[in-house]
DNA sequence: TGCCAGGCCAAAT
DNA sequence: ATTTGGCATGGC
């Protein structure tokens, strides 16, 4: 059994926000602790107050993947001052965009589109459980690699629970196991060529490719609009706009923030189901 | 029962 | 160039 080991956190960190915030979807919780993969590398950690620490894993990984490098608190300088931003913030102080492997996350935010959270929970689940390999110490297995779910047919993939959504999935395994996507060439990209590329799979529109891009790409700034995030600011500018120009406007207020905001924004309005007064 | 969910895509205006 | 309808599944 690993020794603990304590992480240095220089900024504010909510370690349950940050694992349930919708950009993973496979963490567990058990007592204090919390089981999460990065790829098949194990983290189980803690947080007590502001202390974290490392009961199994590589202490790189884990700070790497919970970006505790990013500076929060210039975050929190550049964020918006009106009421329900503010209520956003405090409700979600702490929470950090991850760093997640890129197969992994395109995998399950093509099982988004017309899911709730819970839902793309459990496909995530499900496709660990029938087709992923077992990590030891982990109580969750490995999301399955490209390869093997290529080898797979429709019916397989739809057993998950993944509905019409199962054939993206299939595709974009199979195209991904044929070496369509080089990962390591792919982060030199600039946002929009990276964005070009990732929608040229099928399941992946704007969306999908933002959602992405800023779990797994660290493009801090891509800002994915989902029903909640348009629902929120239609109240708070008083009017509907489509998804490109909700994109834009938030990439000219908040800059390199911008995809943070909308992380606060939208957990804040997601979990409390609360929308900022018209 | 009906409605909606971290949308996408092809078809029709 | 923009809007519309269909899509599988599960929980309230």
């Amino acid at each position: 059994m690993p020794r603990v080991k304590r992480l240095e956190v220089s900024g504010p960190l909510n370690l349950a926000l940050t694992l349930t915030s919708g950009q993973v979807f496979h963490a567990v919780r058990e007592g204090a602790r919390w089981h999460v993969l990065v790829g098949r590398e194990p983290l189980e950690l803690e947080q007590r107050g502001s202390e974290l620490w490392l009961h199994r894993g590589r202490p790189r990984i884990a700070r790497h993947f919970l970006s505790l490098d990013h500076d929060l608190e210039k975050l929190y300088e550049a964020f918006p001052g009106d009421r329900y931003s503010r209520e956003a913030l405090a409700a979600c102080h702490g929470l950090r965009i991850v760093r997640q492997p890129p197969w992994e996350c395109l995998a399950t935010f093509l099982a988004s589109p017309l899911k709730k959270v819970e839902h793309i929970r459990q496909i995530s689940f499900s496709m660990r459980a029938r087709y992923g390999q077992p990590v030891a110490g982990s109580p969750v297995q490995a999301f399955p690699d490209p390869e093997r779910l290529a080898e797979l047919d429709e019916a397989s993939l739809r057993a998950c629970g993944l509905g019409f959504r199962a054939k993206n999935v299939l595709e974009a395994a199979r195209r991904v196991a044929s070496g369509a996507m080089d990962w390591e060439a792919l982060r030199r990209l600039p946002t929009s060529r990276l964005r070009e590329t990732l929608m040229e799979l099928p399941g992946v529109g704007r969306k999908v490719a933002n959602c992405v891009m800023l779990f797994a790409f660290e493009r801090l700034d891509v800002v994915p609009v989902d029903t909640w995030v348009a629902r929120i600011v239609e109240r708070l500018r008083g009017r509907a706009g489509r998804p490109l120009t909700l994109e834009r406007s938030a990439l000219r207020r908040f800059g390199r923030w911008a995809g943070y905001v909308q992380q606060y924004l939208f957990h804040h309005a997601r979990t409390t189901g609360k929308l900022p007064e018209p």
